[in-house]
DNA sequence: ACTGTGCATTGATGTATGATAAGAAACCGA
DNA sequence: TCGGTTTCTTATCATACATCAATGCACAGT
């Protein structure tokens, strides 16, 4: 067994036993993947949600332009997925790639039937998981309704500090949804203003 | 009991007897609202999800300088509440206002808990209905980062024939993210266009 | 029928951001 | 260490959309 952070995860989380998560993450694959690697492309079929043992994935679409928007960053502890595709049984919309070497757990459906038949507790926390990212989703759909090109880029360094510095700002300005010489204007502005302070 | 509608939509999603669902719908209080009235304001904490058994319900925000954005419009049939102040207990961004007179069922976490305590199969359809809504704020984040002011509108008006014609374009316009002036000039150039094929 | 209020349209003008291109800097991999 | 990518910056120009302001409609209330 080798991932030990979503074991972390899933016993601080949910009521359950040491030997009793040991024996589910049994079924899990562990993978390894090369910066630049992809879990997932357009058109396929999503079959698993990834948790990011180490490393940083991010998930993108590709319009009609051949523009890159960048619809999420995963780093360490955290999930990336195509959930629709898995849940509806559809094809991807997106891309799911490895911007770093990483480390990921790949959970199919069977994994979360497991867990939701033997951990009670586990369909609460997947509940509770689910509106999280829904919160998240809604707050990123107000600020990209509402917020300039500054107020996006300010928002984005507080809320994701680490993940700036792991990036490169091409993709950072695709998740804000403006091109990256705005994004480099934008810092220039910044900057100017904090030295005049 | 005054829910038709919601009574509908539980028995053709649930695997649930007519009674049953008769005497766990008993325990929800059913409002009429007049239009303009609002169901939810901005700070307060809302306690619940709102299933609009008529009329027409708009969520939205109010940003620093004053402007309004529309987050959903709601019309029968729909569910609209701001899931993650009920369900984290915070106070809620958002408001919730009938656009039209309107017949909510006024549903609170009590309810879904006996629902899922006593309907088996309500965790997996409570389920679905989440990844729908997610799937939603998904393609909905895509448009926003991907597409101009003509394309969303036009996919607003693939999406939601129906409610184009029932709510001001001013209010079209926020949910798009673009000005009233900005919506009707795109609405111009696209009868034209018509026009001379 | 009159009048007020809100909404849609239109035009003139402004501005933030996009597009393009080119140079500078940073980052590899050999 | 070098040479070559890739990324970031900077500059110019273009444009979609916002802002401001005026007019026209339509509907509601008196």
């Amino acid at each position: 067994m080798n991932s030990p952070s979503l074991k972390l995860f899933l016993t601080s989380n949910l009521d359950i036993e040491e030997d009793e998560i040991l024996s589910i993450l049994k079924s899990c694959q562990v993978k390894s993947v090369k910066k630049d690697a992809f879990l997932l492309r357009e058109n396929e079929h999503c079959k698993h949600t990834f948790f990011v043992e180490s490393g940083l994935i991010r998930q993108y679409s590709i319009d009609d332009k051949g523009k890159e928007h960048t619809i999420s960053f995963a780093p360490e502890n955290w999930f990336v997925s195509d959930r629709e595709s898995v849940y509806f049984d559809e094809a991807s919309a997106y891309y799911i790639q490895a911007l770093e070497d990483s480390e990921v757990v790949m959970i199919d459906e069977d994994f979360f039937l497991t867990l939701s038949e033997e951990i009670p507790s586990f369909t609460d926390f997947n509940n509770k998981l689910l509106h999280n990212h829904i919160r998240h989703l809604q707050k990123r759909i107000n600020m990209l309704l509402s917020a300039c090109a500054e107020q996006r880029y300010l928002e984005f360094v507080a809320m994701y500090p680490d993940i700036l510095l792991r990036v490169p700002q091409t993709m950072i300005a695709s998740y804000l949804g403006i091109t990256p010489e705005s994004l480099s204007r934008v810092r220039k502005e910044l900057a100017r203003k904090n030295f005049k302070k």
